[in-house]
DNA sequence: TTTTGTGCAAACAATTTGCATGAGA
DNA sequence: TCTCATGCAAATTGTTTGCACAAAA
């Protein structure tokens, strides 16, 4: 199941610097560079479980360092007290739409929004690398049966 | 020192409840809401300290939640693996600028950002609450003399 | 005097680290 | 073989909770 290409992306990344190949290394590459997007650790352990591989919570944390430091993979945080990860797309900036209600994380893009940010920071002598946008809201299909949210974004 | 109104809403916001109205929580409210902004539960007992105060951290935790919860207190969330608190404004949304050489916080507002994010998130059928806009980059004095980042907010 | 808070220490959850053993190059 | 990874358990960090004692209403 795995995509060759980004599979041999981070082989690559491995071999470049001069880093062993393991198993391990592999079968978590595999899983998170072909997943859906926006694992934790804890998620990553358990559909490893399902896959029958038993890998110790510190390789899976190294692991996940490692593809974040090769590009492959990038590193969210939604405030929710741990870390999500999820394979890096071409697509410059999506942002986030999470349902407050069943959590689910849609995404959406506007070019628009870089280019307020540039003028904005510029304007205060800041220039900006990076940004981040997260909406909080109701998906429609939750929409009409409200429930408690859990941590507020603002 | 107290800014005699907003104290007053935070004391005005326990008797409402009928929750005590101790020593404690009126400091703490006094200096969070009298603070520059984005102070971290370990800036805040840091600075208690400063001022000749010893409460618990557990006090502090459970004053913050309060004034979380009165809405005088807004929590962020920045990605650092813990949260900062800073006195709520008026002002609707203001936008963070961290410059990620000497960590520095400027704000910057833009309501177009607001009409973007509304028309996206209702296209995919998503009804926005809040967002967040999280920008990283330099500021003008740190540019010049670059130094590492910590963590990234990508 | 009854309720709720406070301080301390123990408990927690996510993540990191140290170290003996085991697998890649 | 030599280096680096793995797995486990212990350590860390930020935050929460339980409980005996103390302060507000």
């Amino acid at each position: 199941m795995a995509d060759a290409d980004v599979g041999d992306r981070f082989r690559a990344f491995l071999r470049e610097r001069n880093l062993p190949i393991t198993s391990q290394r592999l079968v978590i590459a595999d899983l998170l560079l072909n997943a859906p997007g926006h694992l934790s650790a804890e998620d990553v352990t358990a559909q490893l479980g399902e896959k029958g591989h038993k890998f110790g919570l510190a390789t899976v944390y190294r692991t996940l360092d490692l593809l974040v430091a090769s590009g492959l993979v990038v590193e969210r945080d939604f405030g929710e007290g741990f870390r999500r990860y999820e394979p890096a797309r071409e697509v410059p900036h999506h942002y986030h739409l999470t349902c407050t209600v069943c959590g689910s994380v849609t995404e959406f893009f506007d070019e628009r929004v870089e280019d307020i940010i540039r003028i904005s920071a510029r304007a205060r002598g800041f220039v900006p690398a990076k940004h981040r946008l997260l909406v909080q809201g109701t998906c429609r299909t939750c929409r009409g049966a409200p429930h408690g949210s859990t941590r507020s974004v603002s």
